[in-house]
DNA sequence: TTTATCTGTCCTATAAAAGATACAGATTTT
DNA sequence: AAAATCTGTATCTTTTATAGGACAGATAAA
């Protein structure tokens, strides 16, 4: 009786809306290509065609389709997905060479313990301190990744939290005299959490690409964990592959992997068109307490 | 009147799920740990007992929670997350050499012509015939990626349908005098279609990690073209990287990638456990058209 | 023992998502 | 011109996720 409800947001419209969105962003239903009728979506996913219309609904509100009475419903044109950044290892490293603006916004920096999980990958005894920063990643003022990092307290401290947001960390921690050796890196997939949803600008439950990077030192102390979750829209690891050694053995080597993919123009003007309110700002108040709640 | 619901899945109920499971996966929970409390979550969440409620069930059917009544909740043993495959370029080379047993299962196989996508793509023609196969593979019998594949038509015909069932693409292609040479990647995230979940064994909606390849031989013209999608909880990239290169430059190579997550022994039992039932199979019937429908 | 804090059940109420259906108006096809 | 096939709309019903309680039994702490 007190309180009513929260948002709430439809289900299987939802889905289907970030469905088709994919496929037409990914290129796998061409532009100006006519999509599947209404009825005939209802029946491949297995839903009411008043649930099809609800995230044909949305796909048109965002641009993406043109919906012809009588005829169909088509792709808008230019959709061409993949717009921006790409790398596989040093990341970010050519961006600026590109003349891209870049920025990061400082989004969270305490100090905490060590879990068990995070000592162990970062070869550190449980329960050391560590500092942790959680920052976002702009391109052209958009945000396009959410990188939580933990790093040692003694390392830490030898740079402040300003430092944090203007340079990157492994520069930070070269500047202290420590000396990156080798790295790991696992990449997957996950879905958007509501805090990160909000920092990266996307919806809950969309697709994220997620990379777990330890970096240590020559003498095998980890000295940066770093957990990067990234808009698969804005980001993507891209590499070249050559192939090495003899036919017997199929086994490629990266080769170079500057290879970007160039931006996509009409994105800006994409952007703009769409209207991106939905979501609740809450960016810092991490706890999600509503103030306005008795 | 005909026809009825379909299933119909709770929405922050499943949400809250996901999460909790993300955090207990990624070890931010750590083994054996005491959850907090339902009202805690509750109030944290700002969702009802029963939600949250709903969640835990789901946990608990998978295995991964243990409910004791009057004590708490807590996590069970043995979640180290990413538990089987990895590698960053040649994928499942050296999954045999371990000693597991990988599967693959024909899904369709088919002649289309390129769209303008993939042909640009693949450096053809737009219009020129393809050969189409979607094959799911499977490592100790559970699917964890699913492979679509392009092939120009007159490379195709050089193996035979069951050859896919057994052989790699990349195999077949080489033994009819095929030398790749090059090849590119780009590793992104996705959400599940209903087909692709059927055939993976996921939920709709859930977040896959993607990748899309393309070889090219000397000549420059590409012969094979693949859309993977691979379920993160069983798949996922793996590189070592190594510095290089003088202070001044921040720059890493991909060292020897041959380091595999050592495959986690719980996941049997775990896979056991957990009622896998709620996904329509589908897997063949690529039109969705129930046979029970009028 | 008493008290506080858990989980396990059961119930009711409400809001809203999803389904089912019918029909009008636009196109395209035959 | 007629038929088939679209999208656009509107109404009505069913289903169900969620909220908000109340209460019993188990467990741990005081």
């Amino acid at each position: 009786m007190t309180r009513t409800a929260a948002t709430a947001e439809p289900m299987k419209a939802h889905r289907l809306y970030l469905l088709l969105r994919e496929q037409i962003l990914s290129g796998e239903v061409p532009d100006s290509a006519k999509l599947p009728s209404e009825p005939q979506l209802a029946q491949e996913h297995r839903v009411s065609r008043v649930t099809v219309r609800r995230a044909l609904d949305k796909l048109a509100s965002d641009g993406m389709i043109e919906r012809r009475p009588g005829s169909g419903t088509f792709v808008s044109g230019g959709q061409t997905r993949m717009p921006v950044v790409a790398d596989l290892a040093n990341a970010l490293t050519h961006l600026v060479e590109m003349g891209r603006k870049t920025g990061v916004r400082l989004i969270a920096f305490s100090y905490v313990n060590a879990t068990p999980t995070l000592a162990e990958e970062l070869k550190l005894e449980p329960g050391e301190r560590l500092q942790r920063s959680i920052r976002v990643r702009l391109i052209d003022g958009q945000p396009f990744s959410y990188l939580v990092t933990h790093v040692p307290e003694r390392i830490g401290i030898s740079y402040s939290e300003a430092d944090l947001a203007s340079t990157p960390l492994l520069e930070l921690l070269e500047r202290s005299g420590l000396v990156a050796d080798k790295a790991q890196q696992i990449i997957g997939a996950t879905l958007a959490s509501p805090d990160v949803a909000a920092a990266l600008d996307v919806e809950i439950g969309a697709a994220l690409l997620s990379m777990t990077r330890v970096v240590y030192e020559a003498s095998g102390r980890g000295i940066e964990h770093l957990q990067a979750l990234y808009r698969p829209d804005r980001y993507s690891f891209h590499m070249e592959l050559a192939r090495t050694g003899d036919h017997g053995a199929r086994r490629w080597t990266a080769a170079d992997s500057r290879g970007l993919t160039e931006a996509n123009e009409n994105n800006e003007k994409k952007n703009a068109r769409q209207k991106r309110p939905p979501l609740k700002r809450r960016t810092k108040n991490e706890t999600g307490r509503d103030p306005s709640e008795p």
